[in-house]
DNA sequence: CAAATGATTCGTTCAACGTCAACGACTTGC
DNA sequence: GCAAGTCGTTGACGTTGAACGAATCATTTG
């Protein structure tokens, strides 16, 4: 029964690894970020925000999954530093569409740059090869958003052929 | 000069992504967590002395990075349950030597089980074997503990020869 | 014996975050 | 055009996690 040979594995999973990780990162960072005037947050908004362009703000929210309320102070932080743009939608007068600035881009090329002491410091176990690969699998993992919020992923991540 | 051909990419960092990831994982494991009696940190707590064996306790509130106090707590939390063992060290009775249980061994098999729907929603995008570097690369990156709180990575990961 | 160390407990402080309630601007359905 | 619903915004409130300091006890070390 324990033993399905070679398929069956410990289901050993990323999550506490992934916690692992992060706590190490976040513990540095926030240090790294602090002279820019950013928190880690600001650059996941920028980030989400460079990556995928123009976006409604509850898009924004669904992405990230933060609370709508959060999300407004967050903007107001990075609107006042003239980093994102808030413009109302053309076709729902309503709704905001948030846009990354130059400034903010190159705030977050700045902020990326910071991070990449930390980077060095916690990943320090993985050449550089790794991490590219490390931040493929993120990058991939993170792209595909559910178009709502209790979606569940029909994707089949092509195992059939 | 600022183009470095091949070599300069852009510094895109993983930092944001996995905070990203990061996040999309707690808000879901909290809950999936919720019916072991179980949060995150218990959880990592519990994965560290899987695989580290048993460890002192200022060892292991380095490795997780926490405060010690708070270390006291979540040891707490783990030895009511019975999931773990406080021993005194043979060497230095003031020391306490952490070490996992068989009751904390299969709680953490539970958990980990219990996360597996939390990474099929996150990772959904990842197939099997994307995981599975996945979890490699946040292995290795993690197994690699600076010896000293400060002390920064002196190994070089394998570029030289 | 005196000093230093590890673990523990307690209390304080702070940031992040969720929730609720209210409001103005706007759209939609009737 | 009016009523109802939606989106963004603001504010207040409570919860949680976690860092920090101080005090205590047991133990080791000088």
């Amino acid at each position: 029964m324990p033993s399905l040979r070679v398929v069956n594995q410990p289901p050993q999973r990323s999550a506490a690894l992934l916690d692992h990780v992060w706590r190490r990162i976040r513990l540095r960072s926030e240090g790294a970020l602090a002279p820019l005037g950013l928190r880690s947050r600001h650059v996941l908004a920028l980030t989400v925000l460079r990556d995928r362009g123009p976006s409604e703000q509850q898009d924004l929210a669904r992405i990230i999954e933060m609370d709508g309320t959060n999300v407004v102070g967050l903007l107001n932080d990075l609107e006042a530093g003239g980093l994102v743009e808030r413009r109302r939608s053309p076709t729902d007068r309503r709704r905001h569409v948030v846009q990354i600035t130059r400034k903010g881009a190159n705030m977050l090329a700045k902020a990326e740059f910071a991070l990449g002491a930390v980077e060095d410091e916690v990943l320090c176990a993985l050449d550089r090869k790794q991490r590219e690969t490390l931040y493929s699998l993120l990058q991939q993992a993170t792209s595909a958003h559910p178009r709502t919020a209790t979606e569940t992923c029909t994707e089949e991540p092509s195992p059939g052929s």
